[in-house]
RNA sequence: GCCCUUGUAGUUCAACGGAUAGAACGAGGCUCUCCUAAGGCUUAAAUAGAGGUUCAAUUCCUCUCAAGGGCACCA
C-alpha cells in the first residue's frame, strides 16, 4: 500500500470512530513546500462547513488520532490543513524497497483486475503515418503501460480500414483517373506495381501494400507493438456486419424510414439526440454499422471489460452515437473514447494544413530520422491530449539537443558513470558527520516513494503526459544532490549514497521504461 | 446558427477546488585543482476580460472576446 492509501485509510478509520461519519470526500495531495510536511489533507476544511466550527480546530482533533509510524509529525495548520512529516526511518524502509522489487517498483494490485483493449492511431491505410497519428499512437502505448502496471491485462488494437469509400477513392488514385484524390510519392510507386481495373479491388491491394510497407514498420520505429490488428475487412467478409443487424432486429432496436434502416440510438438520450442509418436508402451499409460490428467483436466475441478507444479530435461529433449503440447492444458505460486534440504544423511561423489527400504532411518516419525516438516519444507525451499542440518542424530540429529528455537520460548517465568508478574501491559505512540523511538525500527519496502513486493516479485518470514531467522532477532531485552530496570520497564509497544512488537509477529506469524512452549508460 | 475543445511568463507546456501559480527554451549575472558543466546557483517575466458560487477559483457556473474542431442516408 502506497503511503496516500495509508493516510487516506486512516483517515477514514478516525471519521468513522470519532465522527461516525462515512464517505466523506477529500484528499491527500503533496505538500507545496518541505515547511509544510511532505503530505496534506483537507479533510478538516470539509468538516468545517458541516460542524460550523473553525477548521483549524477541528484538523488539531483530527491530528491527534493519526500518529503513525511512518511520520515523525501529523499536525494542523493555517487553514486547517492536516500536515504529514515522513520519517527518516519511512524513507531508508522505501530504498530498501526499491532496491528489493528492482524493475517490479512502481506495479500496483488492482482492486479488480480487468481485461482491458486500448484501440489506438487505427489510422486509414491510404498513406504513410503522419505527425497527426504521434499523439494518440505514444499516448495509447503509455497508457497501456501504465494499465498494466496497475495490475490490468491490456491488449493494444489498431483498427485496420480496409474496406468502404476511402479504400474506392485509394484505388482511384493509384489507377490516377478523375477520381482520384490521393497524391505522393508512394502513390506513384503503387501505380507502378498495381495493375486492374476496377478501384475497389485495386484500393484494396493498395491498402494491404501500405500497411505492410509503410504503417506496420513505422509503427515499430515508433516503439509500438500492438497485440491485434484488426481488419475491417473480415467483418464484411465474414458476414458479421449482417449478423450484428439480425442481432439488432432481434433486440427490436432498428426500424426503415425513407426507404433506410434506423438504428434507435435517440433511445439514448443522455448519450445522442438522433436515431442513425444502418442501411441507407440505396442498400449501402453504413461504416456506422460496421463499427457497431466491430464493438460487439470486442465486448461480446473477446470478453474486454473495457475498451478505450483514442480517436482524434475531428471524431468528437461520433462519439455520442457510438457510445449510445455501445448502450444499446448492452455495454453501458464500458466504453470509453478518449479525443487527441489537433496537432498543427507550423512552418516560418505559418499553420500548414496537413493534408493526406494533398500530400503535404510530415510522416512519423521523417520526425524520428530528423531528432530521434526518445526526442520524439517524450515531446509528444509531454503535452497533455485535450489541448491543441503546435509543431514547427524546423524548430524541433533546432531544439531536439535541448529536449528536456536529455536531462533526465543525463541523470542515468551520471550515475552509471559514479557506479562504474565505485567498482573495486573501499566501502565506508556513512559520512563521518553521522546517519542524518542529508536534506537533498531527503527530497531525492521522498520524489521516489511517489513513483508508484503516480501510477495510480494515471491508471485512473489517464494523464498520461504526468509522466515525463514526473520524470524531469526526479532528475532534477538527483542533479540537485549530486552537486551537494559525494558518493565518492577520498577514493572511498560512502555506502549508503551508493545505495541511493542505485535506487535513483532504478526508478529512473522504470519510469523511462514506461515512457519508453531508453536510458543510456553515457552521454 | 447550434454543439464540443481550448485561452497561463517573450515562446512551448505544467498546476486531483487548496497554502507563495511551477518548469523548459530564450534574455541578464555567477559557478568546474573534487563522481560527466547535456550540471548547479541567481535576476526579470504570466492566469484574455467582466460578473457569480465557495472558507478557498487558473480550475466550477454565466456572459464577452479570441483560436481550433464538429454539425451527412461520408469514412
Amino acid at each position: 500500500m502506497t503511503i496516500k492509501d495509508t493516510i487516506k485509510q486512516k483517515i477514514n478509520q478516525v471519521l468513522k470512530k470519532k465522527y461516525k461519519l462515512e464517505n466523506i470526500e477529500f484528499q491527500v495531495a503533496y505538500s507545496p513546500q518541505s515547511e509544510l510536511g511532505d503530505y496534506s489533507c483537507n479533510v478538516a476544511m470539509a468538516l468545517a462547513k458541516k460542524f460550523k466550527k473553525n477548521p483549524l480546530e477541528i484538523g488539531q482533533d483530527i491530528a491527534l488520532e493519526l500518529a503513525d509510524k511512518n511520520f515523525t509529525k501529523v499536525e494542523a495548520a493555517k487553514p486547517g490543513f492536516i500536515n504529514f512529516y515522513l520519517s527518516e526511518k519511512t524513507l531508508k524502509k522505501t530504498l530498501g524497497e526499491i532496491l528489493e522489487k528492482k524493475d517490479k517498483y512502481g506495479e500496483i494490485k488492482a482492486e479488480k483486475k480487468l481485461k482491458i483493449q486500448i484501440e489506438f492511431i487505427s489510422a486509414n491505410p491510404t498513406g504513410p503515418l503522419t505527425l497527426a497519428n504521434g499523439r494518440g499512437g505514444f499516448a495509447g502505448d503509455v497508457l497501456a503501460n501504465v494499465l498494466s502496471l496497475a495490475g490490468h491485462k491490456v491488449a493494444r488494437e489498431y483498427l485496420v480500414n480496409n474496406w468502404g469509400n476511402q479504400v474506392k477513392i485509394l484505388g482511384h488514385s493509384i489507377l490516377k483517373d478523375k477520381k482520384a484524390e490521393y497524391s505522393g510519392e508512394y502513390i506513384n510507386q503503387l501505380a507502378k506495381q498495381i495493375k486492374g481495373d476496377d478501384a475497389f479491388g485495386v484500393g484494396l491491394k493498395g491498402a494491404e501494400i501500405i500497411l505492410e510497407k509503410y504503417i506496420k514498420p513505422a509503427v515499430q520505429r515508433m516503439g509500438i507493438k500492438f497485440d491485434h490488428w484488426f481488419y475491417e475487412k473480415e467483418l464484411h467478409e465474414k458476414g458479421k456486419i449482417d449478423k450484428m443487424l439480425e442481432e439488432l432486429e432481434k433486440k427490436n432496436l432498428v426500424y426503415k424510414k425513407d426507404g433506410a434502416t434506423w438504428l434507435k440510438t435517440a433511445d439514448m438520450r443522455k448519450t445522442d439526440d438522433k436515431d442513425r442509418v444502418l442501411i441507407k436508402s440505396n442498400g449501402d451499409k453504413t461504416y456506422f454499422l460496421a463499427d457497431i460490428a466491430y464493438h460487439w467483436d470486442k465486448f461480446h466475441q473477446r470478453k474486454f471489460d473495457r475498451v478505450i478507444n483514442l480517436w482524434g479530435a475531428d471524431h468528437h461529433g461520433y462519439v455520442p452515437r457510438m457510445k449510445s449503440a455501445v448502450e444499446l447492444i448492452g455495454y453501458q458505460g464500458q466504453l470509453e473514447i478518449f479525443l487527441m486534440q489537433i496537432m498543427r504544423l507550423i512552418e516560418n511561423g505559418q499553420e500548414v494544413r496537413m493534408s493526406k489527400r494533398k500530400g503535404r504532411y510530415v510522416t512519423m518516419d521523417e520526425l524520428i530520422n530528423e531528432v530521434g525516438l526518445d526526442v520524439t516519444r517524450f515531446f509528444f507525451l509531454m503535452h497533455a491530449s485535450n489541448k491543441a499542440m503546435d509543431f514547427d518542424l524546423t524548430l524541433a530540429k533546432e531544439k531536439s539537443q535541448k529536449n528536456p529528455v536529455y536531462y533526465v537520460q543525463y541523470a542515468h548517465a551520471r550515475i552509471c558513470s559514479i557506479i562504474e568508478k565505485s567498482r573495486g574501491k573501499l566501502g565506508i559505512p556513512t559520512e563521518a558527520s553521522g546517519q542524518e540523511l542529508k536534506p537533498t538525500e531527503k527530497e531525492l527519496i521522498k520524489e521516489m516513494i511517489k513513483w508508484p502513486e503516480l501510477i495510480q493516479e494515471v491508471a485512473e485518470n489517464y494523464e498520461v503526459h504526468k509522466l515525463p514531467f514526473y520524470a524531469i522532477a526526479l532528475a532534477d532531485k538527483f542533479h540537485n544532490f549530486y552537486e551537494q552530496c559525494r558518493v565518492i570520497k577520498n577514493n572511498q564509497v560512502v555506502k549508503d549514497r551508493l545505495n541511493l544512488v542505485k535506487a535513483v537509477k532504478q526508478v529512473l529506469e522504470n519510469v523511462l521504461r514506461t515512457l519508453g524512452v531508453s536510458a543510456p549508460e553515457k552521454m
